[in-house]
DNA sequence: CCAATTCATGAGTATATCTCATGAATATAT
DNA sequence: ATATATTCATGAGATATACTCATGAATTGG
């Protein structure tokens, strides 16, 4: 059978000349060349030189070979290239998947500087999960997910990279904007507006208006957060959003965040990447970033 | 080194969907498989798989080997038929030297059924020689020699393929036209016209006129057969050609053949070849079927 | 929960490959 | 012309590689 091993030495002997200095160069004798030579025309059933004097010429099926050798080498020498690029985990695909809404702008803060420092790894970021964010962890539809909720399974692993308060948002006019916190009474008349999301997954519900058994008066669900806090700006509804998200959003709008409830709802976000990826360099590239970030917004 | 087998491993393993399916389509032991993949990947440094409960999956890297295994196993198999061609002779690049002018018309007679014979062997005809057809021969400028003048050497081989008698080529209402045979002195009124090449090559003086010391009145060079006979046709010279030559023309033309001297010229024609291109298939098949064209002609 | 199937592994063997020490042929220099 | 250096070829022995066999551990489907 044809090996790389026979290419290369054919590619070597049309480089150099002659046997002797194309064995060099391959880093043998010149006596295994000769040997693997007249074995490989063996199996071939064809001469691929002929002797000229005492040099060797090229046979047309010698010709044919060579053409084949200088087609494939290369593209051997990319791959084991690219190859080594994975094992050094310098190169990648890094397909993120999203579980917590507003940290979409908080991503966008890790990604430029990561796809700098990565130039090979190409980043995609994925919201919709048929099966759940650790579903699509576990069937490698993304490498990382998001997420406020760390679900720990054998095989996932978890790191926070950031705490932050969830608010209260209203309107800078509205009566609540003042307080120092809101508690769930507060909301039985407001219209709330939120992420479309099923209700046990939003923290307003679960740790604030559930345990209290309130429900707002209305509640309304918009997909980008930019429209939802102009919805709230115009007084049309209150959110529950990320304190530092609120404060970048106040120096523009006329928006306030208050606390909910004398201690407020902490949340944490977490990267969950799949155990066997540990050692992938880019990964951890990307959550030593993300936690570098997290000091910047603080 | 990424060798050609690893890429059939992994095409294997794709296309059979197990190790050990792919094991036995490969001829191999499962284990042998096991190996050679373990091996491999701590070579790379990079895991390929990654089990997924008892199959296995690629990784990124993996991938990119696969991506490889698909675009050149396919060429390294090309390439094997065409070898094994070579070997037995069916392919190959056949050139022809001609040192006989006029043979340029029986090579087509040859060259028809080879290319139907032959189909995958490509014929190339040259005339010109910097350093004469043998040298041709020997610089691998050209496979096969047609010549009269069979030069022996060590390293080349003749083989005869037909005989014929060089004539004069007159007008048919020439005076000479109707003789049994002509002689040297009927000559020196008369233009002759050959091919453009030296004298001493040319039968007519070297077997012909020299001998007897005369010469023609005038000597003409042209290179295309056709016009050389349209001139003989037309009463402007004298010509020498192969016998078979010109009574195929004559049906066509008033020209007529006369044999020169009591015995005629007798010619040769031979199929020069290196000794070293013995074996090849369609050289020797050219050679037959040469032979088999001769008594078609006579 | 058992039987079947998967891949992994260690040890021993077979095979292929390489090196060393030459030889034969050819080219170059004296 | 003859010596000398260089080429590729070859045989034998050493080394490294690859393969098989037997078995184990993990997973899956009935």
């Amino acid at each position: 059978m044809l090996e790389r091993s026979h290419l290369a030495i054919i590619a070597a002997v049309d480089a150099r000349g002659t046997l002797t200095e194309a064995a060099t160069s391959l880093h043998l004798s010149q006596s295994a060349l000769s040997h693997a030579i007249r074995k490989l025309e063996h199996q071939l059933g064809t001469p691929l030189w002929e002797k000229e004097g005492r040099l060797l010429r090229l046979t047309q099926a010698g010709e044919q070979m060579l053409l084949l050798a200088k087609r494939l080498l290369p593209q051997f020498e990319h791959t084991e290239q690219l190859l080594k690029q994975f094992a050094r985990g310098q190169r990648g695909a890094l397909r993120i998947g999203m579980e917590c809404h507003p940290c979409y702008q908080w991503l966008l803060k890790v990604i430029t500087p990561f796809l700098s420092e990565w130039p090979d790894v190409d980043v995609d970021v994925k919201q919709k999960f048929q099966f759940g964010g650790i579903g699509a962890l576990f069937s490698y539809d993304i490498d990382i997910l998001v997420t406020p909720d760390p679900l720990r399974q054998s095989g996932l692993l978890y790191n926070p990279v950031f705490d932050y308060e969830q608010v209260l948002v209203v309107n800078s006019d509205h009566a609540l904007a003042g307080k120092r916190y809101v508690l769930p009474e507060d909301l039985v008349d407001e219209t709330l507006i939120s992420y479309p999301v099923e209700r046990e997954r939003l923290d307003i519900y679960s740790e604030f208006l559930s345990p209290a058994k309130c429900v707002p008066k209305e509640h309304k669900e918009i997909e980008a957060t930019n429209i939802m806090l102009q919805m709230v700006a115009a007084g049309r509804g209150v959110a529950a959003l990320p304190k530092w998200l609120v404060e970048e959003y106040a120096q523009t709008m006329r928006i306030s965040g208050v606390r909910m409830g004398k201690q407020g709802i902490a949340k944490q976000i977490f990267l969950g990447i799949r155990r066997s990826d540990e050692s992938l360099a880019y990964l951890s590239g990307f959550i030593e970033l993300a936690g570098r970030v997290q000091s910047f917004t603080k």
